[in-house]
RNA sequence: CGGCGUGUGGCUGAACGGUAAAAGCGCCGUCCUGAUAAGGCGGUGGGGAAGUUUCCCGCGUGCGUUCGACUCGCACCGCGCCGACCA
């Protein structure tokens, strides 16, 4: 058993850091040692004068366990931030979450549909909170850093406070407005409702085609269509679509004006005499109302099809959102004759205090006895339900708060600004401009509970309502001031908020009801930049927003809004969008396909930084997938970063920097490979600051496995394993893999922090945590990479020969070969400059150098000797060293260090 | 239906308008057993003649611009995000 006896004089590598991590087990406990150590805390006081660098977090709902959007998110803005420390930034995270708003109050009136307002917004606060910690949790689970013992919470009087403060300043400076709009309304619950909160279900309604007079022109009509009769008590205008073809129709005496296209199923008999036109040239046309006493304008509107109806379109303003729009657009009034009950009010004439649904009939009789109506059907439908009392909803016109976007030119201003601002990809510029542009008055009322109030106040006696700066921000010190927060504006009296003695500025009025509508929820988060980043740190704006692409619509838009009304600047510097997650295939994932992947099971089954490096690994600028597939491939390349890291650990177990040989003084292919090291920082830098990770953790995974595992590491092993431990060759290598390894180890924390961290604490090397990444300090050496490029090009044909030969049989390992090159030129003298280094380099026990007139020629046998049973080298003739017989240099070896192992 | 994106081998993904399938992974074969639940080396798109040397087709589909198109333009299809779904 010599070769045993001689395995010990081998310098074998020697780590406690695991091939194998298991991290879903280590990495809670390297969480523990964090929260003990409070690296977030060390990490900033290390950066306390430098330069800082400020990613705002968009803040997740408070609803529900993360997903695997959220985990993508969170984890490109953890390498943004833990990047920027290691380049020397103070790089503070606070993460934030959104609480109030509809999908919160709906779980919390779940089972408990009773209840006052305080109640309810009791209730939804204790949601919220067992959410936010839940997602708390998920998120440090996952290695994100930062301020999570303190984030932004908009629920959070103090964020309460500055939602109000922020509104206090927009009211001062003419931005909000009071107007009417319809909204979705349930009569019998006397509530407007959400999208979410309507179910549609087919039902039966009439369908009837009626005769509007023309002004001016005796017995010609235009045809309407509507499957609402009681809408037309409302009844404003008439729309055509400019584009489409028209026809006056001759029908007993009468011209009848409807679409070409419509004509027949309209009533009109085929053959009749028709003169046909452009839906343009009917829009001067006024008419009179079928029986109220006004007359109307047609006017064109794009939103007018012809797939049903007439082509003629019944505008009613306080009935319908196009209606609406229209009627903003050409300045009709919003008329809603239609109380909170449901009722037609007196301005609806003779069916005042009729249901608008009792209506119908009684409208339709109308239109029958006065030779109005002209088709009268019945027709089933999807219509929209309350999804609590599952009666049909009606649209409603009722009073709402806006934001006007165009006050003091502020969507032009928010145009300019987005074209100063950098967005990665560059195409969210073009998306976020599109949709700013064509962006209507923000309405930022929402007849709901849980949220933060509107604290207007109504005059009891004239009705009027007042938003005034003064009590808003009465209000936003009480929230300060008041644990109950916001709560306090609706279980005190609004007096409490007015100046003492204060009347109503129009009637004199001393008594006010309170405003009972609270802020949409972007309001909350589009006030963070003041009311978070602003409040917490005293920055303003931001360096950069990170988010989904579909914040381009939400978060983007209406932060910059605020923003830009409040301040005239983007709250931000640079916005960065990622795409969405699908599966394997490229699908959305969905519950019923069964194809969700979630961050939990992941991390559970591989480790946080398993997922963390596919995040890593994607282009997030499109859409990305997680599938099966995808996640193997990620766990590969996770072990072969992981073992080529355990690997440099291994090798450097008897080194120190003390030991270290001057950068002159380095073996040729260590200073080639500082070299190699010194790009892959310079590449892996310029990735991290494009946002380009995937190329990041691409360069870093083939650096690993071509440079170091392919190459560079393998060649070592002999020196490694066989030189003497403190021979200037071996210590030469070391000095260099020690360098890669602070290199590699930096270059991966911010996307691998665990394994990162667990490596450092191997090597003990806590102060690598800390400190700032900087390339290696080397020249570059074209002459060096050049004879490189030659020595690794004959390398690689020598390796397809010399696996020919084992094909054949003739050899196993590559030591059992001999090789004999021929080559010229700058080859040549490349190989001539290396020769004695050729079997190391090649890894094979001799080679023969010889001069070619013609081309390269490289052949490959069976080397003779004897082998050295310490290096397994073959050599001409062994030496007898007890316990083995060796070769020259093993023999050296043991001579100078006998006791070496 | 509209706006904005996106589409390259089994997977992740490269490619100034100029030789496509770079590189990696996976897979297959093989060596090693001193990185060992590791590591090295080699091979690996489809179809057709053919056989170790050539030829044809292949960058979602189809047109177009060009001497030349993965790259530019148009249309269509698939997928995704955001909206509009109505009188």
């Amino acid at each position: 058993m010599a070769e045993s006896k001689l395995s010990g004089t081998v310098l074998l590598p020697k780590t406690s850091f695991a091939m194998r991590g298991q991290m879903a087990r280590q990495e809670p406990l390297r969480l523990e040692a964090w929260a003990r150590r409070d690296v977030y805390a060390k990490l900033r006081a290390a950066r306390k004068n430098a330069p800082a660098f400020y990613l705002h977090d968009g803040p997740p709902y408070a609803n529900g366990n993360i997903h695997i959007g959220h985990a993508l998110n969170k984890i490109l803005k953890d390498i943004v931030v833990r990047y920027k420390f290691s380049r020397g930034f103070d790089a503070p995270y606070l993460p934030g979450w959104d609480c109030h708003g509809l999908p919160i109050e709906l779980k919390a009136l779940e089972g408990r549909p009773g209840g006052d307002k305080l109640s309810i917004r009791k209730a939804c606060r204790a949601y919220a909170e067992k959410y936010l910690s839940i997602q708390r949790e998920e998120f440090k689970r996952l290695g994100i850093l930062g301020e999570f013992e303190n984030p932004y919470v908009t629920m959070n009087p103090a964020y309460q406070a500055g939602i109000l403060e922020g509104l206090a300043n927009l009211v001062e400076r003419g931005f909000i407005a009071r107007a009417e709009k319809p909204v979705l309304w349930c009569a019998r619950c006397r509530t407007a409702l959400a999208d979410a909160e309507v179910e549609y279900e087919e039902d039966e309604t009439p369908a009837i085609t009626v005769k509007f007079p023309v002004d001016g022109e005796s017995k010609t009509f235009l045809l309407i269509w509507t499957t609402t009769p009681w809408t037309l008590p409302a009844n404003l205008a008439v729309a055509v679509n400019p584009e489409a073809r028209y026809v006056r129709a001759k029908v007993g005496g009468e011209t009848w004006i409807v679409a070409e296209s419509r004509a027949g199923v309209s009533g009109v008999p085929a053959g009749a005499e028709a003169e046909t036109l452009k839906g343009s040239d009917l829009t001067s046309l006024t008419y009179r109302h079928p029986f109220a006493a006004r007359t109307g304008r047609v006017f064109p509107a794009g939103f007018v099809t012809l797939d049903a109806g007439t082509g003629l379109v019944h505008i009613a303003p306080g009935h319908g959102d196009e209606d609406f729009q229209l009627g903003r657009k050409v300045g009709l009034p919003t008329f809603c004759p239609v109380d909170a009950a449901g009722k037609l009010t007196a301005d609806a004439g003779e069916f005042a205090g009729r249901s608008v649904f009792d209506a119908n009939p009684a409208i339709i009789d109308k239109l029958e006895s006065s030779g109005s109506l002209v088709k009268h059907e019945k027709m089933t439908h999807s219509y929209p339900h309350c999804w609590r009392c599952k009666k049909p909803v009606i649209f409603r016109a009722t009073p709402q708060w806006f934001l006007k976007v165009d006050h003091e030119d502020l969507r032009k201003k928010m145009l300019a600004a987005i074209s100063r601002i950098r967005w990665v990809p560059a195409a969210g510029e073009k998306r976020i401009a599109g949709m700013v542009e064509s962006r209507p008055d923000w309405c930022i009322s929402r007849q709901r509970a849980w949220g933060v109030p509107i604290p207007a106040v109504h005059c009891e006696s004239c009705g009027k309502a007042h938003l005034r700066p003064d009590v808003i921000r009465n209000l936003a010190g009480r929230c300060s001031a008041d644990p109950a927060g916001a709560d306090v504006w609706f279980s005190d009296s609004p007096s409490a908020f007015l100046p003492a003695g204060w009347t109503c500025p129009d009637c004199g009025g001393a008594k006010f009801r309170r405003e009972e509508d609270i802020l949409d929820v972007w309001f909350d988060s589009g006030m963070s930049h003041v009311a978070a980043l602003e409040k917490r740190y005293g920055v303003w704006p931001a360096d950069l927003y990170l988010e989904g692409s579909d914040q381009h619509r939400g978060w983007f838009q209406l932060s910059l809004l605020v923003a830009i009304a409040l301040k005239g600047h983007a709250p931000f510097r640079q916005v960065l969008t990622h795409g969405f997650v699908m599966d394997g295939e490229g699908r959305k994932m969905s519950k019923s396909i069964g194809n969700v992947v979630t961050p939990q099971e992941i991390v559970q089954q591989h480790g946080a930084d398993v997922l963390r490096l596919w995040a890593a690994s994607c282009d997030y600028s499109g859409d990305v997938r997680l599938g099966p597939a995808i996640l193997a491939e990620t766990v590969d390349t996770y072990r072969r970063i992981r073992n080529t890291i355990r690997f440099l650990l291994g090798v450097l177990f008897d080194f120190e920097p003390r030991m270290a040989i001057p950068a002159p003084d380095l073996d040729p292919i260590d200073r080639y490979l500082l070299g190699r090291l010194v790009v892959l920082t310079r590449e892996c830098l310029a990735g991290y600051d494009d946002y380009d990770f995937s190329a990041v953790s691409r360069r870093l995974r083939n650096f690993c496995a071509e440079d170091l595992s392919g190459f560079y590491l393998d060649v070592l092993k002999d020196r490694l394993y066989c030189d003497a431990a403190d021979s200037k060759r071996r210590r030469s290598s070391q000095t260099v893999l020690w360098t890669a390894c602070e290199q590699i180890l930096q270059l991966i924390t911010p996307i691998l922090p665990f394994t990162a961290d667990e490596a450092m604490e191997s090597w003990n090397r806590p102060d690598l945590a800390t400190a700032e990444i900087r390339p290696p300090q080397v020249a570059p050496d074209e002459e060096l990479e050049q004879v490189f490029g030659h020595l690794l090009r004959v390398r690689k044909d020598v390796n397809l020969k010399i696996e020919e030969c084992r094909k054949s049989g003739q050899i196993g390992g590559s030591l059992d070969a001999r090789v004999s090159i021929r080559t010229a030129g700058d080859e040549g003298s490349a190989l001539r400059m290396f020769e004695s280094s050729l079997p190391e380099i090649l890894i094979v026990s001799s080679v023969e150098l010889s001069n070619s007139a013609g081309d390269r020629d490289i052949r490959v046998g069976r080397v003779s000797g004897e082998k050295c049973e310490r290096c397994w080298k073959y050599v001409p003739a062994r030496i007898a060293a007890p316990p083995g017989l060796i070769c020259a240099r093993c023999a050296g070896v043991l001579d100078s260090a006998p006791g070496q192992a």
